[in-house]
DNA sequence: CAGTATATTGTAACTTTTTACAATAAAGGA
DNA sequence: TCCTTTATTGTAAAAAGTTACAATATACTG
């Protein structure tokens, strides 16, 4: 009994179906503490279960996202990386060395609803990756 | 003699070269008004300049970005897209229908200040796509 | 517990993006 | 104008990501 399937439930609420390589792939990610990209996701979870392939990697992580289980983000090349869905946050990479740190919701909270009153748009809930260059990287640029 | 080789003085000034294959790029940006995804890029450039590849296309596209020629944002599916940069602005697209407007930087001003000054990162400038619902979608939910 | 509907998967082929490296050509100096 | 340096390109091959569709297996029903 995987702690990935705590989810099963709210999945099954919604009609879809609790396989086995939904199940590997949620374990994976709940026990990285960060992101991963998909390559990464594929490699860990045929560990679990052997048969995994990548085409079924690459739709499980856009179905979970779409459902609110995982989040995803861009890494410093643009490429995107997917994590548990937990405490609302953003990110700010390094575009030198590539390094990030995390940022709080709170932060935009405002701008989101600016947004939503002056655009029209609804539902922004996207997790935003800022880049900027880091502490270490402004030093040995000097 | 292009547009385009308004650019060629600075880019000269810090050392890179300026070649029919960039000018040729920076082109067909400059000339649509919004952004393209690097295949659209290609298709067009290869107009002005038919010997012209792919990997010349996503190196070109990369280096302008890093020298802040063009802006780099995100389509719907999390793809890279490429326009010039021009006055700074945001995207919000629509993650249903993948409609989107422009949002224009003075929103995001204070934010940028406020990471940057508690986490230290500096030079946040990058373009952020935000997602949500357009309104037209938001009726077709009903 | 079997039967059924259909969500999900694997397969195979394809498109997009990236990499390494040798060949080329832009820019500056003689 | 030619020579030299080296940034930039094309080539070829690999890696990453996507698509269409037939086969499978989950979850529901009786």
């Amino acid at each position: 009994m995987s702690c990935a399937s705590e989810y099963a439930p709210q999945l099954r609420a919604r009609g879809y179906r609790v396989t086995p390589q939904r199940m590997a792939i949620l374990h994976v990610l709940r026990h990285e503490g960060t992101h991963l990209s998909p390559a990464e996701v594929y490699r860990k979870a045929r560990k679990d279960f052997p048969g995994l392939t990548e085409p079924t990697v690459y739709r499980t992580l856009e179905f979970l996202a779409d459902n609110g289980v995982v989040r995803s983000s861009q890494s410093s090349k643009g490429h995107l990386t997917y994590e548990i869905a937990g405490e609302d946050h953003h990110h700010v990479v390094c575009r030198i060395c590539g390094s990030e740190i995390e940022v709080e919701h709170a932060l935009l909270e405002n701008v989101y609803k600016k947004i939503e009153s002056t655009s029209g748009y609804m539902r922004i809930d996207s997790h935003v990756t800022f880049f900027g260059v880091c502490p270490k990287c402004q030093r040995k640029k000097l």
